[in-house]
RNA sequence: GCUUCUGUAGCUCAGUGGUAGAGCGCGUCCUUGGUAAGGACGAGGUCAUGGGUUCGAGUCCCAUCAGAAGCUCCA
């Protein structure tokens, strides 16, 4: 057969050869190198292009094939790699802990992790033996050995192994042979593995890995699932590598925001105050309030109108608009008005509480407790007369919600549309006025599971740039131009590059979203047509859409790489209809607007928070707590400094004087660890030629200048929010 | 919410069941200095909170609160 490699030659193999022949064929150190191949073009395993196959498996004919190499920049024999370390470090599991249940072990992007039910609870502390265990089946060199087994003795063999994820994994697998790998050459006695596939050819190829954390999971994804016990892990083939690695993931973990937010005073939370609420020290007030003014002066060039309006609302409010009691479970707490409506929520609590329970002695003393709740409230407000206790849990619930349906109460609230809307409802609207732009810095509160709530990112009260446009069906397209437009120029003049977009769509399957699915149709095919007409590289995602309508999310990384939404724009057709909002046409005819939500930041919590990682605490002049330190060399020049300092903040500058007695290279050092955007030394030299030496705060010195030039140097690049920065105030060369 | 880990000075962290520690920062003094850390002295602690075991608990056990990683969720 003809084997033809990426750079067009051919190479004549025999039946039955395989990737390490061609490989073979080409050169001895390739054939060491080699530890899998990428084959295309020819019919393969199943057949797909692409398909990665083990190093000996015999070729299936003519194909392409480029060989994957013990190569740590090659992503696919990473890949390769990784997988055949999660077998390894599965076997070492349970070679310590044999009672172990092996359930599904993939490669990840930086490293693998494996899924196992084992009744001891493995901890950091065990990582030192799991390892020492690996180390040794390394040592080994075991040739990684795959067999096939027709499907019903695949599965009666592993219904024999007791093993229910493993059963139902094959279950699972397409195909009518299933195949396993052995970590090594004797079937039945060495490790072996239900596996896909494919494997580098033996361990010895592993040359550097590491147990990293074990954490909970739960199998398939699914709370109500069985938790396992995941152990990541990571590997390389060289040494260094994984040394590079995991200096990587410590010059990260410096960029973390919560870490700089405390060495820079940008922010606090205190857990008297409540976990997941912020407190904005002063420099960080100086940031956001920065940002807020920079869009602020967008949005009234681009005619939208400032509201203002509270953080609570009727809970009739968000029983229209659908987030009550929908979203109940991540709201803080409604607050009922009545005593009457405080003990129906505390009435449906129990229930729910008992419903929640098995049925059993537990469950009985559940449902003893509502009975004795329903009676006193029987009782005391002579009501919920259709109340019966010896009716279902189901049906006791039922009864207690409509009663509780008519309670008047208020919610914190969980966004601002509700409230815009009835701005919007507040004066008559023809088509004349129309887009009509509410722009609002709103603070909305949402209840996040604990274990959600991480430094600014995920948090429970936080301030949306929220907008809601009012516009027509047709001037949708322009209106969805416009605000994704501002959202890029956000996220370029924050200097963000590295962003994907992510168009969420309704899942068909999901009774979570409102309104007349042609509706949805409608919005979805807008969102594909303006992004694709606007160049946008957006990727499709089901289920990621809002309950009222489709979105286009703006998702950036964080410093250790997960992923987070700030910028958005969605389209609404649902709140329109549910709160009944009009605008007269010009037919003289009431006709419904079509709502746009967009918040460019996202959250401004969020935001500064990704900020202060992606600028590593290292500001831009213009968002800079503090733009400028003098810094005296002694007392002698005191009297200048504080000249110097004065002339600057007379012209808005953030500045400061540091007069302290340290000598000049520590007192340097300290304001640098600052962040201070230019640091500026004064001595006898400056004061008598009015000059400033200036210093940035990466350790480079750009010379002396005339103060009063530096001030219009400075100006110019706030102004300009950096996009224009005089040349003398560019190191041209870094001292570090 | 679930699993695991963690909580000691303002910050970063040592600490073997037997007197509470370091570096940085902070304050005072000496030094009046020229670009990556000068010197001396000092203040600063209910060892997250509440129980328990023990002659004795920062250390061991339980609970609560908070934080971290992951899972699940995210209007």
């Amino acid at each position: 057969m003809k084997v033809t490699l990426p750079d067009g030659k051919t190479i004549d193999l025999p039946e039955g050869g395989s990737a390490f022949d061609v490989a073979r064929q080409i050169g001895p150190g390739l054939a060491k190198a080699a530890i899998g191949g990428i084959v295309s073009g020819g019919v393969v395993g199943d057949g797909n292009d692409g398909h990665v196959v083990d190093l000996h498996a015999p070729l299936q004919g003519d194909c392409h094939l480029s060989l994957l190499t013990t190569k740590d920049e090659d992503a696919e024999s990473l890949l390769l790699l990784r997988h055949s370390t999660a077998h390894v470090m599965a076997e070492a599991i349970c070679k310590l802990f044999p009672e172990t249940k092996l359930a599904y072990g993939p490669p990840l992007e930086d490293g693998f992790y494996y899924d196992l039910d084992c009744p001891q609870v493995i901890t950091p502390d065990d990582f030192a033996r799991i390892e020492e265990e690996m180390a040794r089946i390394i040592k080994e060199d075991r040739r990684f050995t795959r067999y096939d087994l027709d499907r019903s003795e695949a599965m009666s063999k592993l219904e024999g192994e007791g093993n229910r994820f493993k059963v139902d994994n094959a279950e699972r697998a397409e195909g009518d042979v299933l195949s396993f790998y052995i970590t090594g050459e004797n079937r039945g006695t060495d490790f072996e593995d239900l596996c896909r596939g494919p494997h580098i050819p033996s361990t010895g190829r592993i040359g550097a890995f590491k147990v990293r954390q074990v954490s909970g999971s739960y199998y398939r994804g699914d709370v109500n699932e069985q938790q396992l016990q995941r152990v990541y892990g990571t590997a390389f083939f060289k040494k260094k590598s994984l040394r590079v690695w995991e200096q990587r993931l410590i010059e990260a973990q410096k960029r973390d925001h919560r870490m700089l937010g405390k060495q820079l005073d940008l922010f606090t939370i205190s857990p008297d105050v409540g976990s997941g609420l912020v407190l904005w020290e002063p420099n960080g007030a100086i940031v956001r309030m920065m940002l807020e003014n920079f869009i602020k002066a967008e949005l009234i060039l681009r005619g939208y109108k400032p509201v203002f309006t509270p953080h609570i609302g009727r809970l009739d409010l968000y029983r229209t608009s659908g987030h009550y009691p929908y979203y109940e479970d991540s709201q803080f707490p409604a607050l009922y008005e009545t005593d009457r409506g405080r003990m129906l929520l505390c009435l449906r609590n129990l229930v729910k509480r008992a419903q929640e329970e098995h049925a059993g002695p537990r469950q009985d003393e559940a449902t003893g407790k509502v009975r004795i709740f329903a009676t006193a409230i029987q009782s005391v407000f002579d009501d919920l007369t259709e109340f019966d206790p010896s009716a279902d849990l189901e049906n006791q619930r039922q009864v207690v919600e409509d009663a509780l349906m008519h309670e008047e109460g208020y919610l914190l609230k969980p966004m601002n549309c509700p409230h815009h809307i009835h701005i919007y409802k507040a004066s008559p609207h023809s088509y004349r006025d129309l887009p009509v732009r509410l722009a609002e810095f709103g603070t909305v509160y949402r209840y996040e599971q604990s274990g959600e709530l991480g430094g600014m990112v995920r948090v429970r009260g936080f301030t949306q740039d929220d907008a809601h446009i009012f516009c027509t069906p047709d001037q949708v397209s322009d209106e969805l131009r416009n605000t994704i437009e501002l959202t890029q120029l956000v996220l370029s003049t924050l200097e963000f590059k590295d962003y994907r977009v992510r168009m969420g769509m309704r899942d068909p399957d999901s009774d979570k979203y409102t309104g007349d699915p042609k509706l949805w149709d409608r919005a979805e095919q807008q969102l594909r047509d303006i992004t694709a007409d606007m160049g946008i590289d957006a990727t499709e995602e089901k289920g990621e859409a809002a309950f009222y309508g489709p979105k286009i999310d703006f998702v950036v990384k964080d410093c250790i790489g997960r992923e987070w939404q700030l910028g958005t724009v969605q389209i609404d057709y649902s709140l329109p209809e549910r709160f009944d909002i009009s605008y007269v046409g010009t037919d003289n005819c009431d006709h419904r607007p079509v709502m746009i939500h967009r918040a460019p930041f996202g959250s401004m919590e969020r935001f500064v928070g990704i900020l202060i990682e992606h600028f590593a605490g290292a500001f831009p002049l213009w968002l800079a707590p503090i733009q400028v330190a003098v810094a005296t060399i002694s007392e002698k020049s005191l009297e200048y400094g504080r000249k110097v300092h004065d002339q600057l903040a007379e012209h808005g500058v953030r500045v400061i004087l540091d007069s302290g007695s340290d000598k000049i290279g520590p007192k340097k050092h300290r304001l640098r660890a600052q962040k201070i955007p230019y640091i500026l030394v004064v001595g006898e030299n400056e004061a008598a030629e009015e000059t400033v030496n200036i210093n940035d705060r990466d350790g480079a010195t750009m010379g002396s200048f005339p103060l009063a030039n530096f001030v219009e140097w400075c100006f110019i690049e706030i102004q300009t929010k950096g996009r224009s920065r005089h040349e003398s105030l560019t190191a041209r060369e870094r001292s570090s």
